[in-house]
DNA sequence: AACTTATTCAACCGCAGCCTG
DNA sequence: TCAGGCTGCGGTTGAATAAGT
């Protein structure tokens, strides 16, 4: 069975010309075939010019489906597997800075696409706005990111560091205290981090697979962790905040030629240490949630951080705990 | 086991801006 | 200046799969 074969429905309402370019033009699925045209076209001379490089190469494609194609799955420095927790990061902090500028977002990421990135935050940032019950624009869910799931996530690096022990060279955050008054009913024994400057452009300089963050109001930093960009980390990418739980392998149509899609995950989770000390003592929030098995750590709270979030979410803006 | 619902993400679409003749 | 083609961006869709009932 053709998986193409809507291109060849209603044929019989089509003039001939029509029929010709209708079935000319391939859309759908790209296979090995076509991957692998387009591959060796690219390799031997160039990219760019996409509609005539698609005539060229002999590919039944607009230019526009060669250019995505080869942006987003086929170029050798794309980065497969999950969105670290330095990335997580990263992108919060830029989306808070950029909003939707999916392109400019993914340039300091590097091997990451402007789709990758967009689908990151529709099926996980807003979901979890969703959750809350508010708009993923509203200073309400923005406040919850910057300083419960952001810190959070920080935390998370610091214990996925130290838990790699020696390999972290150097590790260091700083959280410092802050000013803003919409925190300022918050234990001051959390950490807090600070709102980023919005006109600090230079904030973040270059993304070498490591955070790095250089503010004036100084926010947190991450060299040579375990999970930040290191080739090595890239097949076993941690899972983040919300999405503690074993991904299904790519679901591509291709994935069985792309080595980088067998991934092991959980490997480098933790569980949550109360990093806030508003009850988050996760053992207690969920006792069936383990930790630990078999000396290996997993982290199977998709629950247990959306606990999370919600706990932190309701104990700041309604004072529930 | 069968069915429904939820989730993920590759791919497509429309639009705006740029380039060139 | 303008028209047409190309490129890149952000929004959206839908197939595949997982999870739930």
């Amino acid at each position: 069975m053709d998986i193409y074969h809507d291109e060849l429905d209603g044929a019989n309402n089509y003039d001939n010309q029509i029929i010709e370019e209708e079935m000319e033009l391939r859309r759908g699925p790209w296979t090995l075939e076509e991957d692998l045209a387009l591959m060796n076209y690219i390799t031997q001379h160039g990219e760019g010019r996409w509609n005539s490089l698609s005539r060229s190469a002999g590919l039944n494609r607009t230019g526009k489906s060669c250019r995505l194609r080869w942006l987003n799955y086929l170029r050798p420095d794309v980065r497969r597997g999950n969105i670290t927790l330095e990335e997580q990061l990263l992108i919060l902090e830029l989306h808070s800075r950029w909003g939707n500028r999916w392109s400019k977002i993914a340039q300091h990421l590097p091997g990451r696409t402007d789709n990758e990135i967009k689908n990151y935050w529709r099926t996980r940032v807003q979901k979890h706005a969703k959750q809350l019950k508010c708009d993923v624009d509203s200073k309400r869910f923005k406040d919850t990111m910057r300083y419960i799931w952001m810190p959070r996530l920080v935390e998370r690096i610091q214990a996925a560091a130290a838990a790699d022990g020696a390999s972290a060279t150097t590790t260091q955050y700083q959280l410092n205290s802050h000013n803003n008054s919409s925190m300022d009913n918050m234990a001051s024994s959390q950490k807090i981090l600070p709102v980023p400057q919005a006109d600090n452009s230079n904030m973040l300089g270059n993304y070498g697979g490591d955070i790095l963050v250089n503010a004036n109001t100084t926010s947190y930093t991450v060299e040579n962790s375990s999970t930040a960009g290191s080739s090595d980390s890239f097949g076993t990418p941690v899972s983040d905040l919300t999405d503690c739980y074993n991904y299904p392998v790519n679901q591509s149509t291709n994935q069985d030629y792309y080595p980088g899609n067998q991934l092991a995950y959980g490997e480098t989770l933790t569980g949550p240490a109360g990093y806030f000390n508003q009850g988050s003592d996760f053992t207690v929030m969920e006792p069936n949630n383990q930790w630990m098995d078999d000396g290996n750590i997993y982290d199977n709270s998709w629950n247990v951080d959306d606990m999370f979030l919600q706990q932190q979410f309701n104990n700041h803006f309604y004072g529930i705990n």
